[in-house]
DNA sequence: AGGGCACCTCGGGCGC
DNA sequence: TGCGCCCGAGGTGCCC
């Protein structure tokens, strides 16, 4: 669920709320969030003492810089964090608590238990999985028209499951892809290798305009995302394509459809993305006849 | 390499 | 109508 746009405005909040705090101790209760290092009492332990500096982001994975330790968070589908006074009740599903020495706290809650936290010295944490295999920042000034084509317009895999891909390019998700799929007017089955140099344009192009509009809006609310602050995107709103099955398309009026692609629920409108069929002329067919 | 599944829990939908 | 069960939701890693 929080993909680039979610993650960068967990990003933002987490910055001015917890910038500059210093962690007294940490509780951990679900130890298998805990990767690295290997004892959750040694994560624990290690981080007492230090003084949160800044948040940062590295696709959809936190990046929580401290003195002389950088934390590494990846929230997977449902992973929140939230400040509160450390008298507050703690709520169902917390799993780890960042005590501070003003006597508030960060905590996270993970419905799912699939998110992980990584800790690393400072410098590490970017030459070590799980950030050392990720891909192109397509927000950045790096992710050109030229570097993008140059990672996967030679690729023989489905545009989907290529660009869900964090390797090639990161923060795209499943929302975000189906979004941009179909503003550039492209089918997710469409294999890389056949999309022709207009449509690379339209992609790259469709990618930067979604992902830089959903930042703009706070992210998308698709079940109780909330920043942390409390806060609900309102990209959500937004959505041209994603979990509109059944609706009329807003460009052509034609119904969009809810498929499956690279075991992804999969939103398109066939209208304004047709997929060339294998011989050519797949309506032909059904028309003859 | 790419498909399938496991990881987990909750809630919605469906059947009885 | 109410209860209970099954499945879908999706990011990523691992296995084949």
């Amino acid at each position: 669920m929080p993909e680039l746009p979610e993650v960068e405005t967990v990003r933002r909040t987490l910055n001015e709320l917890v910038g500059g705090k210093r962690i007294e101790r940490v509780t951990v209760t679900l130890p298998r969030i805990i990767q690295r290092p290997a004892e959750p009492e040694a994560f624990a332990a290690a981080l007492a003492g230090h003084t949160i500096q800044s948040v940062e982001r590295r696709g959809k994975f936190l990046r929580i810089l401290l003195d002389g330790l950088v934390l590494v968070s990846h929230l997977r589908m449902e992973g929140r964090y939230g400040v509160y006074n450390q008298d507050e009740p703690v709520e169902l599903h917390t799993h780890v608590r960042f005590h501070f020495d003003d006597g508030m706290e960060l905590r996270y809650k993970d419905v799912r238990q699939f998110g992980t936290m990584h800790l690393f010295a400072p410098g590490e944490d970017l030459t070590h999985a799980p950030l050392n295999k990720l891909g192109i920042e397509p927000l950045a000034d790096t992710f050109t028209l030229q570097a993008f084509k140059r990672e996967v317009a030679h690729r023989t895999t489905k545009i989907k499951p290529l660009l869900l891909n964090q390797a090639y390019v990161v923060g795209l998700g499943n929302i975000y892809v189906d979004e941009a799929l179909f503003t550039a007017g492209i089918h997710p089955e469409r294999t890389a290798d056949t999309l022709r140099a207009p449509e690379w344009v339209r992609l790259y192009d469709a990618i930067r305009a979604t992902l830089g509009r959903a930042v703009d809006a706070g992210g998308s609310s698709i079940k109780s995302y909330v920043n942390g602050q409390g806060e609900m995107g309102m990209f959500q709103h937004q959505l041209l394509v994603y979990g509109r099955d059944d609706d009329a398309c807003s460009r052509c009026g034609a119904t969009i459809v809810k498929t499956v692609v690279g075991g992804r629920g999969t939103h398109t409108c066939p209208a304004c993305q047709p997929l060339p069929g294998k011989r050519g002329r797949p309506k032909a067919g059904l028309r003859a006849k």
